[in-house]
DNA sequence: GGCAAATGTTAGGCTTAACGAACAATAATG
DNA sequence: CATTATTGTTCGTTAAGCCTAACATTTGCC
C-alpha cells in the first residue's frame, strides 16, 4: 500500500509477521495457525483473527484455511523486525556483556521500542556486524539478508571436518547446554556418525578433542559448514 | 502491597508515577488532573479514571477533587522509572552519540521496554553516573536521588559567577537553541542583570565573552549552581 | 471414498486505555 | 455571597488483543 514504516504496526503485528519469515528461513515448512499460536503463545483463534486484520492490510496472503505468506510488503517489515532483533542481540552480547543465551527474550521486548534512528546508530556503534551472536545473518537495513550458509548438523556428511556457523536461539535453555559444552559459533568440530534410529549425531570436539552425542533437536539447532 | 517489581506495571501506570513525582522534583507546584492531562496528551477524563485505579492500588492518595500524592510505593515506581529514563539518556548520548536535545523522546519509549538486568548492565557500562545528559541527578537502585543542587538562573543573584548544573529536558525545541547559544551543563556564565517586568534576563558566557537575553521560559528551565 | 481426528474460523466476552458528553464540585469574580 | 467559570468525575462507547466455546473445513486413515 504505502511506506508506512515498521515502527507504525503494533507490536503484535510485528511478532506475526517476523514469526512468519522467521519460519522459512531455515526450511521450507509451511507456517500454520496452530504452529504461529503455540510460538506466540496464544490460542489459535487469536493468531487466526490476526492473521484475517493482517490481511486486510495487505501485508500477508491468506484464504480461510489456505495457506499464510507474507506479500512484498509485509516481507519488508518482518525483515525489518530480524534486523532490530539481532542487531539488538549482538549489542547485549558485545557492549553490555550479556551471554549469547542471556538475550533472546530481552531483545524480544526491546526490537519493539527502539527507533530506526537508534537501530541505524547501533549498527555503526557495532561495526556494521553480519552476524548476530548466534551466527544468524543480519539483514542490511534495505532488507537483503546477508546470506545464510551451511547445513544442519544433523544433515551434514559423516567424516567431514566442519565450523558452527548458527545455532538456533529459540531455546535459551539448549543455549546453556551448548555454552557448557563448548558449542559456540565457529567452533571446529568433526562429524564421526550419525545413528539414525536413536537420532544420535556423534561429534568430536577439535581443541579439546571431546566426544559428545547430540540428539534430534540439538543436531537440528546446530548449522555448519564444510572448512 | 508488595514487593512488586516495577516493570508488572502498565505502561500508562508508569507513566502516571513518574509525572506525578517530576512535578514536584524541581518545585512544589500541587500536581493537578488537568495539568496531567496536558502532558500526557490525553483527556481529564482518561487522567481522572487512571488515578483512581492506581489509589485502588494503593500507589497514590487521592480522595476526588483532592489533591494528588504518591504514597511510598508509589513513590518506589516512580523513582525507579525516573532513574530508567535518565540512565538510558546517558547512554544514549555516551554510547550511541545521540545530541543531548535528541534522547527524551526515544528514552521515554524505551523506559517502558528495559529488564531490571538491562539497567544494571547499563550503570555500569556507563560507569554509575550521577547526572544525566541535562544535568539532572539520577537516582540510585535503591531509590535515593543524588541531590540536587542550585536554583533556577531566574531566580540567581544578579552579579554572581555561575555554572549551569542542569536544564530541563521538557522542550526540545529549547534545547537546540540553548545548544546554538552553547548552554549546556557546566557551562560557566556571569549573572548581569533581571529585568522584571520584561522577564529579561541577561547573562554574559564565559569563554566567548558574548552577552545573551532570556526570556522567562528560559531562565526557567536553567539552573545554576555558584562557583 | 467416507468418517474421525486434527486444524482453522467465527461469535461472544473480558480488560485496558482511550474518547466525548453529561454531571458534580470547587474556585473566582462581581 | 451568589453566580459563573473552571476543574474534576462518571458513564457509555470504541478499538485491540486476548480468551472460551461452538462450529466449519481439511486431512488422513481404514
Amino acid at each position: 500500500m504505502d511506506g508506512m514504516p515498521v515502527s507504525d504496526l503494533s507490536s503484535a503485528a510485528q511478532d506475526y509477521l517476523k514469526l512468519i519469515w522467521s519460519a522459512t528461513e531455515w526450511s521450507a515448512t509451511p507456517v500454520t495457525v496452530g504452529v504461529m499460536a503455540e510460538r506466540l503463545g496464544v490460542r489459535p483463534s487469536t493468531v487466526s483473527d490476526g492473521i484475517k486484520k493482517l490481511a486486510r492490510q495487505g501485508l500477508v496472503a491468506h484464504a480461510p484455511y489456505g495457506s499464510i505468506e507474507l506479500t512484498d510488503e509485509g516481507r519488508e517489515h518482518a525483515v525489518a523486525m530480524v534486523r532490530r532483533h539481532r542487531l539488538l542481540e549482538t549489542f547485549l552480547v558485545d557492549v553490555l556483556g550479556y551471554g549469547w543465551d542471556e538475550v533472546h527474550d530481552e531483545a524480544e521486548v526491546l526490537e519493539h521500542a527502539v527507533s530506526d534512528k537508534l537501530i541505524g546508530r547501533l549498527d555503526r556503534k557495532l561495526g556494521h556486524p553480519t552476524r548476530d551472536p548466534h551466527g544468524d545473518p543480519i539483514p542490511t537495513p534495505d532488507g537483503k539478508p546477508h546470506l545464510p550458509e551451511g547445513t544442519q548438523l544433523s544433515a551434514a556428511a559423516a567424516g567431514g571436518t566442519v565450523a558452527i556457523t548458527r545455532i538456533s536461539d529459540a531455546d535459551p535453555q539448549m543455549l546453556r547446554y551448548f555454552t557448557q559444552l563448548g558449542l559456540a559459533p565457529d567452533t571446529r568440530l568433526t562429524v564421526r556418525e550419525h545413528r539414525p534410529y536413536a537420532d544420535v549425531t556423534t561429534i568430536r570436539l577439535h581443541g579439546p578433542d571431546r566426544d559428545i552425542d547430540l540428539g534430534a533437536s540439538a543436531s537440528d539447532a546446530i548449522w555448519v559448514v564444510a572448512v
